[in-house]
DNA sequence: GGAGCGCTGTATCGTATGTTACGTATTTTG
DNA sequence: CAAAATACGTAACATACGATACAGCGCTCC
C-alpha cells in the first residue's frame, strides 16, 4: 500500500531515467515544499528542464501539474493537522531494520551526553583550545576516522596539531615530540588494541595529558587518561556504533572553535587566502 | 515581534472590512493550506471575491498574491524542517552550548532518516552488498574520514573494497581500474570541492554508479549519481555537521554485513585467525 | 432624508505558467 | 558497429491565473 506521495517516488526511482531521477532526490530532499512552486522553481532547483520536471510528475500516475500540487497539499494538509504522526515513521510493516538502528543510536547520544556533564565538555574543550603545548590525535582500527576528523577541524583553529597514522613504529617515534604540555587524544573501543594502550601508557609517563573517547566499558587506557568520555556503542547491528562519540566530537571541535574564536577567526581567513 | 503571518492577521483583523475579514477568518480556519491554493479557490472558499482576497493580502503589506504565497511557504518549511523548535521551549537558560547542539544533532538525524524510505537504503545497501564488482570510496576535506570509516567496516564482510586517499593525481590515476559493474561511494558536502566533482564525473562516464553522501543543498554531484542520500547538517556551530551522514553510513554498513551474513561470517571467521 | 464615502462584485486585461511539438544527443539492442 | 529507441532540452503555444478598472450598493454622517 503507497500512501504518502514520498513513498510512491522511492518506489518508482528506480525505474526513471537520470533526469527525472535528479528531479525525484531534489523533491524528496525538500520535501514537500519545491514540489508547491512553479515548475520554473522546480526545474532549476533540480538542474532540469522543465519538460523533464513534467514528465516525472506525469510518470508518478498524475495528469498534470496542478494535480500533483493538490495532492501534495493533502498529504500535507492530513499532516498538519495530527502533528504526532509526523515524528514517527510510517512504520516499516516487514520490519526493516532502520528504525530500530536509528532509534537505539539516538538513545546511545541522550545516554551518552546525560553522563557527560556541561562541566566535562567545556574543560575538555578548554584543556584543546590551549595554546601551550602540541595536540596529537589517534585511534584505533575502526575508530581512527574520528580522530581524522577531529584532527581535521582542530587544525584548522589552531596549530600544532597532529594526526598520528601509519604504522604503530612511526608514531611511536613521534613519542619523542611529546611532553608535558602536550595533550592527547586517543579513540578506543572494544576490542581495545594493545598497541594503543602501550602507546597510551608510554605517553602517560612522560607526562602527556590524555583525553580519550571511549565505550561504556571503558578501555584500560582509562587509567592514565587525564579526561574520559564514556560512550555508548550498542546497536542492533553487527558492529559497534561510535556515532554518540562522533556527536562528541563535534561538540568538542564546536566548543574549542568557539574558545579560538578570536584568534581563530583571523587564521580562518589567513588559510582561506592561501587555497 | 510579529514572526508568523497568522499573527500578523490577528492583529491586524480587527481594522477589516467585513469580506476581508471572513477572508481572514477561513485563512486561520485552514491555516496555512487554503492560502497556498489559487485565489480562486481561496475566495470559493471564504465565498466572497477574487479581488476581495487580494485586497486582504495587500492589506496584510504584501505586494501581491506570490509574495504572499512565498511568504506561508517559507514559514512552513521552517516549521516542517524543526518541529521541535517550535513545540519546546525557546531555550534553556543558563544554557551552555551543549544541549542545544545536541537537540539539533539528534532533530537533524530524524530529519535526515524521514526523508529516506527504508527501500532506498534497502536498493542501496543491495547495490554496495553485489559482489559482481569493485567498491571504491572517497570523501572531501571533512568528509574523507567517513569514507574510510565505512571502508574500514565494508573491507571486511566482502572483498574488494578500496578507499581512495592521498592526493587527487594518485586516485585519479585508480579511475583505470573503474568500470560499469563498479560502485563508488563519495562524500561530499559544502563547500563542495571541484575535485570531487570532476572525479565523479570521469567515474561516471566510465559508467561507474556512484552513491553519494552529500547535505541537504545537494552537491553537484548528485548530477551524475544513481544513489543519493541527503543528510541535514545544520547545526548552531560554526562547523556543519556530518553526524546526519554518519548515522546513515552506519547503518548501511549494518544493512550490508546482514545481508552478507551467510559469506561474510566465514570471511570474519578468517580474518579473525590471521591476525 | 440626501450627499458623500467606502466596501464589494463583475468584467476585462496582461502575463506568467503549464503544456506540447520537435530536433538533437545519448543510450540500448541486434 | 549500425540502427532503433529512448531521453532531454529549446522554443512556441494556449490557458488559467492574478491584477485592475469600473459600476452598484449599503452605510454613515451631516
Amino acid at each position: 500500500m503507497i500512501s504518502s506521495i514520498a513513498e510512491l517516488i522511492s518506489d518508482r526511482i528506480g525505474a526513471m531515467p537520470a533526469g527525472e531521477r535528479r528531479a525525484a532526490q531534489t523533491l524528496i530532499a525538500n520535501y514537500p515544499l519545491i514540489g508547491l512552486k512553479t515548475v520554473a522553481e522546480f526545474s532549476a532547483a533540480a538542474g532540469v528542464s522543465s519538460p523533464t520536471i513534467l514528465r516525472f510528475v506525469a510518470r508518478l500516475g498524475f495528469q498534470n501539474y496542478p494535480e500533483f500540487q493538490s495532492a501534495l497539499q493533502d498529504e500535507l494538509a492530513a499532516q498538519l493537522q495530527s502533528p504526532a504522526s509526523r515524528t514517527l515513521n510510517p512504520a516499516s510493516p516487514g520490519g526493516g531494520a532502520v528504525s530500530p538502528m536509528l532509534e537505539a543510536t539516538l538513545e546511545n547520544m541522550r545516554e551518552t551526553f546525560r553522563h557527560l556533564s556541561d562541566k566535562q565538555l567545556a574543560d575538555i574543550a578548554a584543556k584543546l583550545a590551549e595554546r601551550r603545548g602540541k595536540t596529537f590525535l589517534i585511534g584505533g582500527r575502526f575508530t581512527d576516522p574520528l580522530a581524522r576528523y577531529m584532527a581535521a577541524h582542530l587544525a584548522i583553529v589552531q596549530p600544532d596539531v597532529y594526526h598520528l597514522a601509519g604504522q604503530e613504529s612511526i608514531w611511536r617515534d613521534r613519542l619523542i615530540d611529546m611532553g608535558k604540555r602536550d595533550v592527547l587524544v586517543i579513540f578506543d573501543i572494544r576490542r581495545y588494541q594493545d598497541s594503543l594502550v602501550r602507546f597510551a601508557e608510554t605517553a602517560h609517563q612522560r607526562g602527556v595529558q590524555i583525553v580519550l573517547f571511549t565505550d561504556q566499558w571503558l578501555s584500560p587506557i582509562a587509567r592514565f587518561a587525564r579526561h574520559v568520555i564514556a560512550g555508548r556503542t550498542a546497536v542492533p547491528s553487527a558492529w559497534d556504533s561510535s556515532a554518540a562519540l562522533f556527536v562528541v566530537a563535534e561538540t568538542l571541535i564546536g566548543a574549542v572553535t568557539r574558545q579560538l574564536e578570536a584568534d581563530g577567526a583571523k587564521r580562518i581567513r589567513e588559510l582561506e587566502g592561501l587555497r
